[in-house]
DNA sequence: ATTTTAATTATGGCATACCAAAATACAAAT
DNA sequence: ATTTGTATTTTGGTATGCCATAATTAAAAT
């Protein structure tokens, strides 16, 4: 009798890392990083036969990627239903961080009840490590320590429904966010503002770190106002 | 030469009232009714194929509808990724009631600054209907007024993703907002918490609005618990 | 040269067929 | 009677083809 080997099974025991739930997730994927890094830039086409085709995939999986980002704001379509890479304008974005401010400053307040004291020392622990490896040289890091600590405070507010819309809202705004991170300016208040919510967690005063959430918020539209109008100019030679 | 008549054509130009964007948002819209309406009560499995066939179109735009469905919260996945209509806990409804009060107390405060006071009259007057039709039979035509109060108070915010995502959590909200809307108990309450809002608004008093409406979002909580307990005794016997 | 109009092409919406995996029904064994 | 093992059926995922309409190009008219 021959030995058979359910491939699968081997696959998904490499830490299930590469598991492939559905061809349309895997597409969405694909696409969102590529939107999010700029290979596929504002306002770009999306034509279903030759994306589905680029990604070896059929129309239908491709289509349902498509809506899956058409969800998340990241997509749109024009009159005739064509989907293209969504191009916010700087309204837009404004309109997103205000909306991403209020569900922060929710989730601070929600977690200041809700929240494990070990959560909370979580969240602690990755704001200093964001301050300790704040001179490193890899940005790319330092911008997902700092989401994981939004995301991180979102999580310990203990309220499903808002860490996946506050989640769709940093697909959305992850783009600018990265943009934003880049520049060196607005480092140091932000340093002071995790503190400042991390100290009121910490207390467990609700007030004290809704306030500072918001607040952090109103900096990150400054930055994001100051980067975009840069990299305008940039463009623009 | 044959008189050649657009079908099409004639029926748009009906008012566009039956106009057919694509088979998968009317099926979305259709389903949606029967969920609320509990036509399809909570639980109801949603088999792509026998759907389909109800409703005389393809697997196709049905799965699309189910889909967007889902991206509503009104439909969920089993593991094996089966579709049936999601059955909220009391706690999942009161963490999305939660997101509609933060969402709402940023409309209110939003409205302050950016309403036309046309929109504010708009508001006030429709305030004024709900009271005058209270006694009216017809608690459905009272609920959808309660519905157009909040809404409009959102439209007048002009944050566009700010409407979608609460339009999002109101068809979530749908089914239960509608239960409790149907008891006596805090019709009271509503015409008080109603009347602060819109006085918020009028004085443009973005603090006393933003409360107003978070207020009113608890309150609402309470009503909507006590709704369900109701119920509960009722299908128990 | 510019505008109109007609033909062509490209594209999204929809229907259908096939497949693998899951769920179910059924048979056999204990 | 209960459990186990095996067909059978159901179901979601995917690929593909056709169609109507929008976009584009080519041709014709002014």
């Amino acid at each position: 009798m021959s030995v058979v080997i359910n491939l699968k099974d081997v696959l998904n025991a490499q830490g299930g890392l590469l598991r492939s739930p559905s061809l349309a997730e895997d597409a969405a994927q694909t696409l969102r990083k590529m939107i999010l890094l700029e290979k596929l830039p504002p306002g770009t086409a999306l034509p279903e036969r030759d994306l589905s085709q680029a990604l070896g995939i059929s129309r239908t999986p491709l289509r349902e990627a498509i809506r899956l980002l058409a969800g998340e704001g990241l997509v749109q379509y024009t009159a005739a239903r064509r989907p293209f890479v969504a191009d916010p304008s700087l309204e837009e974005i404004n309109d997103c961080l205000r909306i991403q401010g209020a569900l922060e400053a929710l989730a601070g307040e929600l977690a200041c009840t809700q929240a494990s004291t070990q959560q909370i020392k979580d969240i602690a622990q990755i704001n200093a490590t964001i301050i300790k490896t704040q001179g490193d040289n890899t940005r790319l890091h330092a911008f997902q320590a700092d989401m994981r600590f939004h995301q991180s405070i979102v999580k310990a507010a203990k309220n499903p429904p808002l860490a996946e819309t506050h989640a769709k809202y940093n697909a959305r705004l992850w783009r600018v966010r990265f943009l934003s991170s880049q520049r060196a300016d607005g480092r140091e208040s932000t340093r002071r503002e995790h503190h400042e919510i991390v100290e009121g967690l910490m207390a467990r005063d609700a007030p004290r770190t809704s306030r500072a959430l918001k607040a952090h918020l109103i900096t990150a539209e400054k930055n994001i106002a100051l980067a975009l109008k840069d990299r305008a100019a940039i463009t623009e030679e």
